[in-house]
DNA sequence: TATGAATGAGGCTTCATTCAT
DNA sequence: GATGAATGAAGCCTCATTCAT
């Protein structure tokens, strides 16, 4: 009984088995939650698909939800180191290079933000893709605000959602369809951002003009 | 004479209180759904919070689902004929009409609508807000592009996922937020989907130009 | 509310329209329950089949239990009235005759003697129909060997049970079959219990004899 | 190597352990299903009586039919297979031969033909002991009819019955008494059989002979 | 470390029975 | 008397979690 806190520390072999491990069980529980949803899912099938015994599973996590938070909170670490990075070193970053990043990744890993946006589960509400991306976008139009790329009038806090929703809108597309592909989608969602896609005429006024 | 399907036509006194208590129990499986989400809520909590015994509920529905559904059905049916009605008789309809509606109908019901656009209810796919949204918009730009309103070229489907994001994005805002109005969120939203609030510099282009 | 214990015996008219629902009640009963079984028959199953409300039920039995005891004793007293009838003045009864009157009757109203054969529910043991058969047979026994027609060495009690497992034995043919008629049955059954129908060397001996 | 239909014979340790667990639920069921009747048994009950938790009754039977299910089928089955060892080999099978066979075994586990005999349950008519006995008893005498150890005339559908119901009628017999043994049991079941029991004057004929 | 049998709280649902009309 | 809405105890079953091996 050596078992100790520092094991994995000490024994990098150990440790490697330890991860691998982890990982399979990480990969089989995306695969249940993304098929069934949260509650439909359980521990029993998940480490069925992971070809390993049930009570393995609570050696790596804690309870149910951890796994699913980990799904998660690791898959969204990675969009946004990978936004980050993209963005990283552009003096004036545009919606079009945050778009193309996102889409990027949300296509190639459907499935784990078909997870990110679909329960809206109360003590996620933090974890949540949606979450993030508003984050996102509102830290990245405050900044516009202070450089005066953008009127500060506007209101910052409904432009982030208004953009996460149509990203997301988009996004929730592909859940359905595989096409179009993400450079395809970016030049779509971004027409519809500046304001090209829809006549004026199509949109209206509101309060609604004397005319109407 | 019992052996009557039409029992309730036949005694309007009885039938006065079943409605009532149907409607009872409606209110209060949708503010404990609303409060804990389709499977944190359990019949026992509902029916007390109905000041009813757990029996009488499936005096009106059949299982736990049946409740969820007729609420949200119920609640989206009322959403449609709200829209359809402002719209009716118009002669070119706007996105501005049909968003000041839906906005109005979302800010007075926002514990329904959270609802709405929870659970992503496999078998609920159809009665989901985001869906009756979705179908309302593609309905609405398919005459338009037949009215030549809107560009043949442009991509309907996309589009009204893209409209359907902002909306619902906006009404997610207000699960949170109390502010503002209707009419003034309907007004942000117009002058988003017009183009006018956000700068094309920060918007940019996609494929990016060569000058980025 | 002239309501009374004694209301029946003033009222002849009430009186005569309490039997006919009474009445009513049990035939539903005895349609349900000899169709879907004590445990799987309900109460509002069985007065809807009467056209009557549920609440009715217990205006007239105490529970669930009591119409399906009734319907059995009450049921269980007419065929013993109806034995006693036939076999009253005989001289020497014979099992020929109570055989047929039994089939008689079984035949008539199988459903009830379904009922009255089916569930060996504990408490009703004593108002089974078959320890209603055990009972006349061990007491017409006893009296045979009383009169000197039955050597004093049989045992009775057995004989009885024997002989009851023969009638309830040919009755649960009826339950799947329409033939034969009553009086073939009886037939059948008395050339079985005076041992024509099944050749010596077919039944042997016990304990086997040394040729065996 | 999880994913195995045939982990069982992989660790034998398990797979006896699991064994054992089962025949314990098995075992406590029947007492509880023979004391107190299919119905009124509960799940929990058994399982308290197993000393075991309730959810692991679902680790081995699907609901709470199964294990009764099995009870039957299994016991019947170990019956089935002692009459037909007895019988195998003997040149002329004879009904002593049955019955003490079977009488031994009833007298051996009358908790479980308590059962056997007790719920007509529907959908297991096919595995109910009287089933058994009477497809038995039936082929049997289509057998001696063949050898022309039966006359062609008799009804042997209903001979089997009769014969079943005086087998049952005994084995009833000792759901309340201890005495007489098997060996007793079928020296008096083969005198009632030969027709010795009972006297020509005390069965009588029919129809009754004009002396009557 | 890995396993999977065992656990039991908790959820949904039924239905005999009551009671206000 | 008749009614049927309302009741709530009780039962079956699931599944996240534990623990002995």
């Amino acid at each position: 009984m050596k078992s100790d806190a520092t094991a994995d520390a000490n024994n990098p072999a150990l440790s490697r088995r330890r991860a691998r491990t982890r990982g399979e069980i990480l990969a089989a529980a995306r695969a249940v939650f993304a098929e069934k949803g949260y509650h439909e899912a359980g521990i029993a099938e998940i480490m069925q698909r992971a070809d390993l015994g049930v009570g393995t599973y609570y050696l790596y996590f804690r309870d149910k939800h951890e796994a699913f938070v980990t799904l998660i909170s690791e898959g969204l670490a990675g969009l946004r180191n990978r936004v980050l990075a993209q963005l990283d070193g552009v003096a004036e970053p545009t919606l079009a290079l945050a778009a193309h990043t996102i889409f990027t990744a949300a296509y190639e890993e459907r499935d784990l933000f078909r997870l990110a946006l679909m329960d809206r589960n109360e003590s996620l509400q933090t974890w949540n893709a949606r979450s993030l991306l508003i984050d996102g976008f509102t830290q990245a139009l405050l900044q516009a605000q202070t450089d005066a790329r953008l009127p500060a009038s506007a209101s910052v806090a409904l432009l982030a959602r208004f953009i996460t929703g149509v990203i997301t809108g988009a996004i929730n597309w592909w859940f359905e369809h595989d096409t179009p592909s993400p450079d395809e989608m970016t030049a779509q969602v971004l027409s519809f951002l500046g304001g090209g896609a829809l006549p004026a005429s199509l949109v209206g006024t509101w309060p609604p003009t004397s005319g109407a």
